[in-house]
RNA sequence: GGGCGGUUAGCUCAGUUGGCUAGAGCGCUUCCUUGACAUGGAAGAGGUCACAGGUUCAAGUCCUGUACCGCCCACCA
């Protein structure tokens, strides 16, 4: 195609879906389990099967595609492995909600069962794919061949037989016990669900007794009250230890009891017990064999319990109507402010209620092999600091609530003899098994039925990383390599998947965790929907096309730091890929010319290897925004605003073709659309080899540098001409006074003339201006501009670039006049401070000389 | 109460194992639509690296302390 068709914008449009169908259509991401090439494996952190993709899935997939990608052209066989979560509490709520809201139902219960789970899964069919096809517009690399859902038949079986093992180990247990309970949801959560938030509220003193007055934050528990509380060595309230009182309201008779867990210095020292709605009273009345009065019900609503007075109430209502009663009363002595933290649902943002109930537990298994294997870097967290916050929970970590009260999820392979005449004791064992059994095993009663609940969704998360594969795929992919994901799951999910790894593979399911950075707007805000300020990505995408917005983000994605998102970012991806769009036409546009190797040539085949190893070691140690930063500097400073403007003199097109080449190979995992349809390489860009570093002879170190006081030279000149306010289009002369090497500066006489746009380059070692000329001095070389001159502005800028130089040379003299830096520093940090030392006094005296003279 | 981050230009952030004149993007100022690119080019202004000590020939970088901001963990009602 000529040059002239190539349009002058890149549009992503035309490219983006064209490549992605031709991918898909050719079998690029579909990892081959009998492949003979080294293994690489990461399996995704499965978004909620019914979400829609947020921010945070762009950075985190765009990281793993980055990942697999480099490792592709590494030469390793990929699986990136997809798939979906049911997300049972989140998708179940979402589905109520929307019922609800289209006045088909009022609660759950009115559809029942079954034909709730229906309309579930019919939403799920509906809604289910779209975070897939989201995925695919990012141009992520997945394996869709091998997509799975934690709801997958498969993977069902999976769960219920680690639930069925884990009982027959012993690890879990069913009993009565205090749970977090979240009355909108009316399920049990675990403690990782419970977000514990500083909120204002009261602290209400209230009168039980003539000596007694007892402090609390939630006046309504007083209903159920059982005892109050004293420290046994409490003096002031030994005489009241084993006499009854009357509660308040209720007017019913407790125990004042003497427990260690009261401290006798908050408040009065006294302590309310509510055994069924606190954790610490629930303890104690364990202890005092107190009785468990329930006056708050599962939908947070008063019990009979509490009286008739305040039966059917809400809690918070009840609250209210406490404090009113004892305000009446004459009981409430007084009323504080008071912050404290409360539990908030982390799914529907209510306050947990304490709530006695039977549920199912998990001790957890492998968990000091768990522990072990994160301190000694057997699993490697990047960053490291994430190592802390995870053994800080091993080390604390309590039985795991997995049973939920939802419909939506893995239903508890348990079931019970509800039973008839012949039943016998061992009918209240549970019958816990995968297969669903018809009759009682015990007293043969076909009258079984099924627990009711479900398992929390974070139960069958823990297997992903294996239960996803097939025997040959784990043959050749399992353990996998990476993980990426956020922080904020590391107990819900990391932890968690460590500890099934080993239980039932004997082996670490990954060998490195990336913990990305938590994605936040402009003002520092967490990105939420209620907020409204979460950018819709597919909207980015379309915009910025899909490389612009990846690479946008990993430019700001600093390893393990939250990352303040806006806007601009996708516009600083998109310019960029107009760069390199731009650059690439400019190279097709060139002709053969030569064949040689110029300075400019072997300075850019120089930086280009400096850039491969940055990357590649920047990409080997997850530092993603170096990767990408030292990509931006290379491609569009060394070899944009440098080599292909030095190229219009005399362009060799196999050089810039080969550095290009390069180019494209670095940048493709972070922008692979762009980079397919530019590379003009054998078959796809996909498996072409990641690039290394080859010796150019003469491509030095010594080399750049030179070029480098050239290139100095060059903006020395532009600035006279910028200064002097002389446009950019009217040809100058310049005469330049060269230090040492005049043979290079000869060398380079056609370049300085274009990049200066002079009329005439003049090279002379002892050039004296006709006149007066304004000049600047550089390392290499001092540059005139010969015409018209301003005496006044020119002593003025001389002065100044001379003041400047002079005080680097009065650092650097008083550096070296100090005996003790140059004996103890290294020897070539002195060398360097020498070197400098001799530049700046060639420099000063050059200034001082061309000063003198404007006198 | 315990732990972990952060504090560098107007804004958002880079800054390896201490070592040349502390960088980038955005924003700002001036000039420029010259055949790769105005999603662009050239030049420029702008910083006591939070504060106080310490280690060192040398500290943005290492150590100690302080202040402020943020996050995580924790059953004082």
């Amino acid at each position: 195609m000529a040059a002239s068709e190539i349009p002058k914008a890149y549009d992503p449009k035309l490219v983006e879906d064209k490549w992605y169908a031709d991918w898909l259509a050719k079998g690029h991401f579909t990892a081959n389990p009998q492949s003979s090439k080294p293994p690489y494996s990461i399996v995704i952190p499965p978004p909620n099967v019914t979400g829609v993709l947020t921010m945070g899935h762009v950075l985190n997939n765009t990281l793993q595609d980055i990942l697999a990608r480099r490792k592709r052209m590494q030469g390793y066989e990929v699986l990136w492995l997809p798939g979906t979560d049911h997300a049972g509490i989140a998708t179940q709520t979402v589905v109520e909600k929307t019922l609800r809201k289209q006045g088909v139902i009022k609660h759950r219960d009115d559809l029942g069962r079954e034909k709730f789970l229906e309309k579930v899964w019919e939403w799920k069919e509906k809604h289910g794919g779209i975070i897939i096809q989201q995925l695919k517009k990012l141009g992520c690399s997945c394996d869709w061949t091998r997509e799975r859902f934690t709801m997958d038949a498969g993977y069902s079986e999976a769960v219920l037989r680690t639930f069925v093992d884990l009982y027959m180990k012993g690890y879990i247990y069913r009993g009565k016990r205090m749970v977090n309970w979240d009355p909108t949801g009316r399920t049990a959560l675990s403690d990782e669900e419970v977000i514990m938030t500083e909120t204002q509220g009261h602290l209400w003193h209230i009168r039980y007794a003539d000596e007694i007055i007892v402090a609390t934050t939630r006046p309504e528990t007083m209903l159920g009250d059982e005892a109050v509380a004293v420290h046994p060595d409490d003096t002031r309230y030994r005489h009241l230890v084993g006499k009854k009182i009357t509660l308040p309201l209720r007017n019913k008779q407790i125990p004042v009891i003497a427990d260690a867990a009261v401290d006798p210095k908050f408040g009065t020292g006294c302590v309310k017990v509510t055994p069924a709605h606190d954790v610490a009273d629930y303890e104690m009345a364990l202890r005092h064999k107190l009785p468990f009065t329930v006056v708050i019900g599962p939908d947070g609503i008063m019990t009979a319990e509490a009286g008739e007075d305040f039966e059917d109430l809400d809690r918070l209502e009840c609250r209210e109507a406490v404090v009113e009663a004892l305000t009446q009363a004459g009981l409430l002595v007084k009323v504080e402010d008071y912050t404290h933290n409360v539990g908030y649902s982390e799914r529907t943002n209510v306050p947990i209620e304490p709530y006695l109930s039977e549920q199912w537990f998990l001790r957890y298994p492998q968990v000091p092999r768990s522990t072990d294997t994160v301190d000694s870097g057997e699993i490697k967290f990047y960053p490291e600091r994430w190592q802390k916050t995870y053994t800080h929970w091993m080390k604390n970590i309590r039985d795991w609530c997995i049973s939920r009260q939802l419909w939506w999820g893995h239903r508890i392979p348990v079931w019970y003899c509800i039973g008839d005449d012949a039943c016998r004791l061992e009918c209240k064992q549970p019958i816990v098994s995968t297969e669903t059994p018809t009759v009682c095993p015990h007293c043969g009663s076909k009258n079984v039925r099924q627990d009711e609940d479900v398992l929390d969704t974070w139960f069958s998360s823990w297997l992903w990383p294996f239960a996803t594969m097939d025997d040959a795929t784990r043959k050749k992919f399992y353990p996998t390599t990476d993980l990426v994901t956020g922080p904020d799951i590391i107990f819900f999910w990391v932890a968690r998947m460590i500890m099934a790894g080993y239980e039932y593979t004997n082996e670490k399911p990954f060998a490195n965790v990336y913990f990305t950075g938590i994605i936040r707007d402009a003002q520092g805000r967490k990105m939420s929907k209620s907020l409204g300020n979460s950018p819709d990505p597919l909207d980015l995408v379309s915009r910025y096309g899909a490389d612009g917005l990846r690479f946008g983000l990993m430019l700001i994605a600093p390893q393990g730091q939250d990352i303040l998102f806006d806007e601009k970012r996708c516009e600083v991806g998109r310019n960029f890929m107009n760069k390199l769009w731009n650059a690439a036409r400019f190279i097709q546009m060139q002709k053969p010319g030569r064949t040689d190797y110029n300075a400019h040539d072997l300075k850019i085949l120089f930086e280009m290897n400096d850039a491969i190893t940055k990357v590649s070691a920047a990409l080997h140690d997850y530092r993603f925004n170096e990767a990408a930063k030292e990509l931006y500097d290379f491609v569009w400073g060394d070899f944009c605003d440098w080599y292909i403007e030095a190229s219009k003199v005399a362009p060799n097109v196999a050089v810039l073709n080969d550095v290009f080449n390069v180019i494209l190979r670095l940048l493709h995992p972070f922008a692979p659309f762009i980079t397919e349809e530019l590379w003009r390489g054998d078959g796809t860009i996909q498996f072409a080899p990641w690039p290394v570093t080859r010796e150019v002879p003469g491509a030095t170190a010594a080399l750049a540098t030179q070029v480098d006081e050239l290139y100095e030279l060059i903006s020395a000149g532009r600035q006279l001409r910028n200064d002097y306010g002389i446009e950019p289009k009217q040809p100058l002369t310049f005469a330049i006074k060269p230090t040492a090497d005049e043979d290079f500066f000869r060398s380079e006489l056609a370049s300085l003339k274009m990049f200066l746009n002079a009329a005439d380059v003049a090279l002379d070692r002892n050039y004296q201006p006709a006149g007066l000329a304004p000049s600047l001095v550089t390392k290499a070389a001092t540059i005139f501009m010969v015409g018209a001159v301003d005496v006044e502005q020119e002593r003025q800028r001389l002065t100044k670039q001379l003041a400047d130089i002079n005080k680097q040379l009065a650092v650097t003299e008083a550096k070296l006049a100090n005996a003790n830096f140059v004996q103890r520093a290294a020897p070539i940090a002195v060398e360097r401070e020498r070197d400098k030392l001799a530049t700046l006094r060639e420099q000063s005296e050059n200034i001082q000389a061309l000063l003198v003279k404007l006198v």
